[in-house]
DNA sequence: CGGCAGTTTGATGTTACTCAATTTAAGTGG
DNA sequence: CCACTTAAATTGAGTAACATCAAACTGCCG
């Protein structure tokens, strides 16, 4: 997570996260297109950014609010891949591939920048700490990708919902300060079954065993932790 | 997959797959060293290559023989992650990374190629074939996580085993001519239960299931495939 | 022949799903 | 501020899917 540095097109916000680094203003840019190669976007809560088989020619960086990733099942089935944050490309595969090959949701109203692919990939080229700034963020979502596969191939569902409020607590804690265990959190039930492959009801059950035992909460879109140890030795893969 | 090129170290083999491109004899290699930069293995069945959090200078390809990439838990369940094939870098990531965030075991008797991590990613900066190459590499990977995501956290029993059956049919194929739909298949029952999630004695229902209703077969190290559409039908994700 | 690893089968237990009803929360318009 | 509406969460009862335990069976190798 090299310099934090500002999105051109939302210069009240500062990232230090995978894709921000794509999005520096850099003043030998090869194509020397001022900021034209980036437009910004804001979208209502709920709307589809992106969806499978689509093609886009550009590479796009959530700047704010939170979305998800995910894919689409014919029969209706869904499987939220992750939960993207502010800072977050869509995915790293992204610079490389026209194509989705998924959808993409905003969960909350968002901002969304999108980056002419072509120069990205002109940058790319020409300057190896963007290469592997990428590289390291390709590298965090292979990571991130098979300890998910273990959680779903392995866990109970207690398990699989206690590790993602923890992965989701320490993305959302990188990103601004926590007081007091009370995250901001603006899933619905249906999200964490979504992600984790269970049924809304059994997610709210699970959920109400870890408020009884005294562990998270989960109301007014905050999750607030009273029992962190706990919950990590529920939730933690190690 | 771009050109076909045997590695240096095994040189009766030829790969059109993933992580053969970075094995080519360069004649500019940056470091002039000739094929001391490469060294080549042979590994017995059942032996583990590459344990978590181990450090390695080295990225590993696979050139001959079955394997297979895990997460361990510590209470002993693990995740098959994926079945490596000859041609398959360990990992795309490898190649960034000097420390292994899981396991890799031998499933047959296997032929490992190491090379120098350096040597790689001094080609890498200085061939854009190579990285793209690479690149195309990392994305497969990354898609091929997120359909795994969505086959242990959506489907059913059989749907999961179905699934499995199509992908490696699939991987197989590219790699030798398959005649009357008879693949080579070196699992046992527990490496599929690892890989979908499931028990083996459960993987041991599911088979004798399809068996009964003629669509496959699993015997002698061979999967044998006596209805295709059905298969595809039970195991596909669109 | 014995021994071992892998598979199959049966009986039973547990986890999570389904369906349906109820409660809570969050708007919306009067 | 209060009905009214709607989405989300909770709860209960019944069921299906998969796990667990244990025994029997198979093929293979020494």
């Amino acid at each position: 997570m090299q310099s934090v540095s500002p999105c051109v097109t939302c210069p009240h916000r500062d990232f230090g996260f995978c894709g921000a680094i794509l999005a520096n203003r850099n003043e030998e840019s090869p194509s020397h297109q001022g900021a034209n190669w980036q437009h910004h976007r804001t979208v209502p809560a709920g709307r589809e950014i992106a969806t499978r088989n689509q093609v886009s020619e550009d590479v796009f960086l959530l700047c704010g609010g939170w979305g998800f990733r995910s894919f689409q099942l014919p029969d209706g089935r869904r499987q939220i891949l992750n939960f993207l944050l502010p800072g977050d490309l869509f995915s790293a595969a992204s610079v490389f591939e026209e194509r989705f090959q998924y959808s993409v949701k905003a969960l909350t109203a968002i901002q969304v920048s999108g980056m002419q692919r072509a120069e990205v990939r002109a940058r790319l080229a020409n300057n190896p700490d963007i290469l592997n700034a990428l590289a390291k963020c390709g590298i965090a979502e292979l990571e991130a990708a098979d300890r998910m596969q273990t959680v779903l191939g392995q866990l109970s569902s207690e398990e699989r919902i206690a590790y993602l409020f923890l992965l989701l607590m320490e993305r959302i804690a990188a990103r601004s300060v926590i007081r007091e265990q009370r995250y901001p959190f603006p899933l619905r039930q249906q999200h964490i079954a979504d992600a984790v492959g269970l049924t809304p009801v059994h997610v709210s059950r699970v959920i109400s065993l870890l408020r009884e035992r005294g562990i998270v909460e989960l109301s007014d879109g905050f999750l607030k932790v009273f029992n962190l140890p706990e919950l990590r030795r529920i939730g933690s893969l190690n």
